[in-house]
DNA sequence: GTAACTGCAAAATATTTGCATCCTT
DNA sequence: AAGGATGCAAATATTTTGCAGTTAC
């Protein structure tokens, strides 16, 4: 059963990447399949920890620079210096991301999450100043950890 | 004039290290009155950059670092892995920032603003989730840039 | 005088780049 | 076969740590 679940997570990811028209190799099939296995966002480190007999760090860098590059995956800023990645739910296009959900960082379990049901608010901001993305990011304690 | 404008950055830099119970040093007058002059938030970069003949970059660590903990600057997240500094306005006690704006990046000139004005929303959590702090990044064009 | 701060050296970490080789299409 | 992807080595950049000397109070 389990096999079956990782089966499909690879298959899933064989699909992702040849819908985004990129060539699938071992280790981008391996990143991506690490991500629909994850609920929350993940760092660099993460992966490294996972996969680092598997694969160089450099693949790692380069491989998420595509996926971010081509929207399959967008960076969610935190505070200290640790970018953190995350599958796009919607499709977006190359180089244009356009997600408006929030993102999510539990002070417990410092897992991070898409909340993908809420919408970032209508910021109003001073005259002058014209927005474009908006990004949130809450932190507290999720729903596991309370 | 300008000097005049110089000396009293200087001279309230130093109030506000008192104000702190922190010795009043070159380095953290320097970098203080550097957060005075600024209208946007800076970088460990940018203070390297305007005092490295004056200061080792080790110092500005750990000046900024001492900042941080003590209250005095507040720290904005990015995307791309380069955190920036910004004083805070309200007295954010040891430890604990209550600062309520949020931050707008301008996509033209690249600096980092605090919109003392503009009040994160509240944002409405699913069932389970308990908010802390949240922390708003709008990015656009600037007043000064449109 | 004492505790705290700084500079310097060095270690540890993180990221980028060039190039030869291998793999996908 | 051709272009793109990977691994490896090395260059660069960033951040942390230890310690000895200096400075603020």
């Amino acid at each position: 059963m389990k096999q079956a679940v990782k089966a499909n997570r690879e298959q899933q990811s064989e699909e992702i990447l040849k819908h985004n028209k990129l060539s699938v190799t071992d280790s981008r099939k391996f990143i991506l399949a690490f991500f629909l296995q994850q609920k929350g966002a993940i760092s660099h480190g993460d992966i490294e920890k996972k996969a680092a007999d598997r694969f160089d760090r450099v693949t790692i860098y380069r491989t998420l620079q595509t996926f971010v590059d081509r929207g399959l995956v967008h960076t969610i800023p935190t505070a200290d210096n640790s970018i953190r990645y995350a599958l796009c739910k919607d499709d977006c296009g190359k180089g244009e991301h356009h997600d408006h959900h929030i993102h999510f960082i539990c002070d417990k379990c410092r897992q991070t999450f898409c909340l993908d049901d809420v919408v970032t608010p209508e910021i109003r901001l001073p005259r002058g100043y014209s927005a474009g993305h908006v990004e949130v990011v809450v932190e507290g304690v999720c729903k596991d950890c309370r």
